[in-house]
DNA sequence: AACAAGACCTGCATGC
DNA sequence: TGCATGCAGGTCTTGT
């Protein structure tokens, strides 16, 4: 499901539910997702009451307020937390499939971490690991950041001979984007995804990093995209999919220009590293 | 070092 | 209907 824009979404969702509670009972329902559980997870989470839900590229990190130990989150490719609580007249919903972690605070609500694929994980993390934490040492900086810039991007890029696409997708570049908001910002750009990444300069690399702060921003204030199984933790839709200038477009008037798709014009899917891209030939180069 | 391909896991849409 | 195939929002590992 989600790239920066939905996990923001997801932490928007879950920070009234959890910061300032204390979590009461932690129930992992298997031993492991895509990493194995740490020894004891529940009970070193039991009892303690969270302070800050904070984001780092796609990973959601809870923060607590006696200072120790943080719950790491990635969401995967299927991963959604769901909030419920006990005061409907149904009581707590009953347990689905693919429910792995159910969370219980003390303001009687309920978070369920479901995650058909297992792509996710939940670990702990000491906090002064973080910034060396092999899952979190690499990243890049924040695409909504101060850190990125067009000069930051344009080193990063530097002598790269893979395609500008591929090297989004590194979260090394920049941490965050995936495979919709890479296409669509590639869109925005005007630039083709098959153009090699050291290519990207001066005013083309001005023009990605604008480009890609303005479709994250938008996104996120969309409330994310909802494709297939993608909610909020309320339940509630994201909408940018509406928005999608080219992704999943494939054979579509692109937006911006009058290329026809009754002439072989139009979006157009290729493979790259394995994964789809879409993108309009006409305007994009 | 950088890159591409494969692996992980399940569900769904499509076509025969 | 059943079955095979291909595809899906991510990232880690392997091999060149």
């Amino acid at each position: 499901m989600p790239e920066l824009p939905e996990v923001e979404t997801v932490r928007l969702g879950l920070a009234p539910v959890l910061e300032g509670r204390r979590i009461l009972r932690v129930e992992a329902r298997r031993g492991d997702l895509r990493v194995p559980f740490p020894e004891r997870f529940a009970e070193r989470l039991e009892g303690r009451r969270v302070q800050r839900l904070t984001r780092r590229a796609k990973y959601l990190l809870a923060g607590f307020d006696d200072g120790g130990e943080m719950l790491l989150m990635h969401l995967g490719m299927s991963g959604r937390m769901v909030v419920d609580g006990a005061g409907g007249i149904g009581g707590w919903r009953a347990p689905v499939a693919h429910d792995h972690v159910v969370i219980e605070t003390d303001a009687g609500t309920r978070i369920t971490f479901n995650d058909a694929r297992r792509f996710g994980l939940m670990t702990l993390i000491a906090p002064g690991d973080v910034p060396a934490h092999p899952l979190l040492r690499g990243l890049g900086p924040e695409p909504l950041g101060d850190g990125f810039t067009a000069p930051a991007l344009e080193a990063a890029l530097a002598g790269r001979s893979a395609s500008i696409k591929a090297a989004l997708l590194d979260q090394r570049i920049v941490a965050g984007l995936g495979n919709i908001y890479a296409c669509e910002s590639l869109f925005r750009a005007g630039l083709s995804p098959r153009r090699r990444a050291g290519t990207v300069r001066g005013a083309r690399a001005r023009r990605l990093v604008a480009a890609i702060r303005e479709v994250l921003a938008e996104a996120i204030a969309a409330g994310g995209s909802s494709l297939r199984d993608h909610v909020r933790p309320s339940g509630e839709l994201g909408y940018f999919q509406h928005r999608f200038a080219v992704y999943g477009r494939e054979g579509a008037g692109c937006p911006g220009c009058r290329c026809d798709p009754a002439r072989g014009g139009g979006v157009r899917r290729i493979v790259q590293a394995g994964r789809s891209t879409f993108y309009c030939p006409v305007r994009q180069r």
